[in-house]
DNA sequence: TTCTTTATAGAACAAGTATTCTTAGAAGGT
DNA sequence: ACCTTCTAAGAATACTTGTTCTATAAAGAA
């Protein structure tokens, strides 16, 4: 039997995310996947079959260890407790990096339909976890009781994308934190 | 005297946009560009120089042409009104197509200084701008008058970016007038 | 009209980049 | 120990794409 290979792939996705975040889709060079992630050539066409391919992979997996990750904050639907800690934890996984899916669907969107879905379910998914968390929240009396929860969701939705778009360019995520409570306090209930 | 350019540097800025919306700088390549604009290649690079500097200068124009003046609404101080308008406008200037900045931001943000660079100083104008707002409607009575006006006004910002995204994905905008309708609602006082 | 100047169109060039191919060598089976 | 099989490294290839160059023609001045 012929030797092992020296790679490991979950590890290589994984080196090739901070190299999309930097440079985009179109600006990652081959070169610099392969040197990066100690892939070779000919393992990573045999693998993969191409670069686009290969985003796609690395998108996949992008939204399974980390995305999917801090979803599951929301998940435990502990009302506003869970939006809270989902919020710290995102500011502090896209600090100084931003959102790799959130970069390819305003790079790719308009041209690549895979990503435009992908990026289409991920926003529902978290659209309809807010939706669960407010609602426990709204019965354990945490929020006031006239809000319009799916307007809410999607509100806290698009402040998602807000703070990925602005980890990009804050060099401390200390602004961001407190636009965090700035942007959950209202809806609470005084206490 | 020799002929006169056929070509309007505005209109080519202008048509440029779009381009660079739908593909991303890495991804608009030269001959679409010059297709597109109608311009040629010689008076492309004797007038700006190289792609990068083309996207600059249309960056540039972008700004000028389309986020100052949306921003106006915010300047006009007309309190809530004011904040209501902007966001109708936003809305439907980014439906489909996305906030060219932004993605610029996302594609280059990481390697481009001056692409950064121009990204905090619309942020910051625009957090500014609703700062502004913030007071004059506290002022006529018309939010709540316990409310941090620095917060609220980040919080603002973000939701903003967090359209720009939105935008990309969503067929129709009705979704983010409701957003926004949910979002500013609960910052007026109750009539 | 004729001459000068410069825009236009697109061919040519050169650099960059995704993909394929070649060679050498390592890991295990017999 | 030897052979087979497949990986590792990177050279080679083919294509893409930003930039420059050339030839043509149009617009105005004298």
């Amino acid at each position: 039997m012929p030797r092992k290979p020296q790679y490991n792939i979950d590890l290589v996705l994984t080196l090739a995310i901070d190299i999309f975040l930097e440079h985009g889709y179109h600006g990652a060079i081959m070169d610099e996947i392969i040197f990066r992630t100690g892939f070779n050539r000919r393992g990573f066409y045999l693998e993969f079959g191409s670069k686009q391919a290969f985003l796609y992979k690395v998108l996949g997996h992008y939204q399974s260890k980390y995305l999917q990750e801090l979803m599951k904050n929301l998940e435990s639907k502990q009302g506003l407790d869970s939006i809270n800690s989902f919020f710290t934890e995102y500011v502090s996984h896209v600090k100084g990096k931003g959102c790799l899916l959130i970069n390819c669907i305003t790079e790719l969107g308009f041209d690549d339909e895979t990503v435009r879905g992908v990026g289409r379910h991920y926003l529902d998914s978290l659209q309809i976890a807010f939706i669960g968390c407010l609602e426990k929240a709204q019965n354990l009396g945490q929020v006031q009781p006239h809000i319009n929860i799916e307007s809410t969701a999607l509100q806290l939705t698009s402040y998602v994308q807000g703070f990925a778009v602005n980890a990009v360019l804050a060099g401390d995520t200390d602004e961001l934190q407190l636009a965090t409570q700035a942007l959950l306090g209202p809806l609470a209930i005084k206490q």
